[in-house]
DNA sequence: GCTCGATCATGAAAAATTCTCATGTAGAAG
DNA sequence: CTTCTACATGAGAATTTTTCATGATCGAGC
């Protein structure tokens, strides 16, 4: 009757907020999550949430079994995990390489609580530095790379982490402030940090400045508090993910507004190689990085409201 | 990967302890049940169980697995039972007539787990005797009938509760306590003690001595306890499940032998009307009446090993 | 009020899975 | 050595799950 299916559906439904996002999450089409849902309604003679009220209200017995959910699926992940180490042989190696900057603040805590679950397996860090990442990637010299650039590459995939938006930092009291979003021009001529990479691979440049044409003074730092601080003692601007703004844009260091009219958005990828991707730790990791990232927006959303 | 499938498939091979008996239990052929494990295998890529010992011997993978399901099934179980309540208006009513009389050992602590899963339904309970339990039973007048014959009628269905044997039960030092197993001829003439109902409703009479045309003496009472006694102390002899009589033999109050040699074997059934049978408090009250089934028999296992 | 865009529902067909039937094999009991 | 029982296996049937294509609904913006 109820089946585990169902009950991910469920989470996915409540995390995501809609059914096309928990559909795309679940790697399923909108239509077939209708279909079981509808179909799990139907059999249990009860409606489980709200179509109409976004995001969707569960009712009771939705959140019966969302409490159900909550229960069984870490158990039987544990089990999973107890499984794949009795099968031994997979005190693998899992080296990461991340190419996005900010993304340390969600990173961090994902390798910790991965390192917990499988302290058989050697993580290895390194940043995107100095050589690319795919053809390591692809080469077996790195296991996995998070990049927000998915580009096609044979026996690479992608397994989407999530979507965020990038978002323009100014001191406060700029002029620029006073606009509700940011358009290319309006950066003309300004100075604007950024990290110290080639500006085809900030998405700023590639995607915002350069399709208008828009040409600025450029200057860089590698960390992230470093562009914070300069951005806030007005020496420039900058353009990083809202969750690596949010902190200092709560405390009024500096002021953010979107760039563009619906905001520069980015989806961050997991990439691994094919044959790599149904390993036991590897998935894991993944499914680790995703629940991180989500509690980072979720901390985020709790700061602002 | 795992599905809820799996885990109630391991533990119907637990609890059985062969792989086409559990398939019964699951309402599956052998054949469906073997591909399903064998599957699982190959996508855990471990072995589970060990075929070629019986009980079949699971490995550590499958005692994780088994373990797995213990945590599980009963929350989902819990999880179903919330639901249904939250559907409500389902606090009928259930009236169950047992035809076994000896069925009391394990059909009140099933009464008693069953009353505390559903305080909203009534329970009724009634011995089989003075009227056709099964026409009752069709007419609505009762809602679950426990039988050994299940005998074919319109719009009524049995699920199976338990195999058991019937064995003879004699004074220590009767004659009878030197043969290995008990022939029809062997009880002519000899005094045997029954329930006091029509001699073709009980399996002795029907289907072991009327069809060698062995007629004996009968006397009857009402009570198990009382047929024990009057064994014990050698007044006749009786035909009683093999449960009915464990303690009794294992205090060396009367002996026990098989009839026939391999046994006189029954079925114990649970009959309902079609369409009560997936009714969620009938459901489960037959859940538990299996699961008490199996735990009597457990405990007699236990106290004659 | 109308259109646009997005979300969700729905029917039919395709794809995948799960089960059964028929049969084969191996080990245990006689 | 035969027979019996439990289990395995391949092929096809049945069922379930998913997708595709399309329609309905609802809110935002003009």
């Amino acid at each position: 009757m109820i089946e585990l299916r169902h009950l991910r559906s469920l989470t996915a439904l409540r995390d995501s907020g809609s059914l096309t996002a928990a559909a795309e999450r679940l790697h399923l089409t909108q239509s077939a999550l209708s279909h079981q849902l509808a179909e799990l309604e139907q059999r249990l003679d009860m409606k489980l949430f709200e179509r109409k009220s976004r995001p969707p209200r569960f009712t009771l017995a939705g959140e019966r079994l969302l409490a159900l959910a909550e229960d069984l699926l870490p158990r039987l992940r544990e089990a999973e995990r107890d499984l794949a180490r009795l099968r031994g042989g997979h005190s693998g190696r899992l080296h990461v390489t991340v190419e996005c900057h900010s993304c340390f603040e969600w990173l961090m805590p994902a390798l910790e609580t991965f390192r917990g679950y499988w302290p058989e397996v050697t993580l290895d860090l390194s940043m995107g530095y100095g050589f690319e990442p795919l053809p390591a990637l692809a080469r077996g010299d790195v296991d996995l790379v998070v990049t927000a650039d998915p580009v096609e590459h044979a026996g690479i995939v992608y397994e989407p982490l999530f979507r965020y938006q990038n978002v323009l930092l100014m001191p406060p009291g700029h002029a620029l402030c006073n606009k509700p979003w940011i358009a290319p021009v309006d950066l003309a001529g300004e100075t604007v940090i950024s990290y110290p990479v080639e500006p085809e691979r900030l998405d700023l440049f590639r995607r915002f400045l350069a399709p208008a044409g828009v040409e600025v003074t450029r200057r860089s730092s590698e960390l992230t508090v470093m562009i914070l601080q300069l951005v806030a003692s007005g020496r420039g601007l900058a353009a990083l993910p809202q969750w690596a703004a949010a902190s200092a844009a709560a405390d009024g260091h500096v002021v953010t507004r979107p760039l563009g009219e619906h905001g520069l958005w980015s989806t961050l990828y997991a990439a691994v190689r094919e044959e790599q991707r149904e390993l036991a730790y590897v998935a894991e990791f993944i499914g680790t990085a995703k629940a991180s990232c989500f509690a980072t927006l979720e901390g985020l959303r709790a700061a602002t409201a």
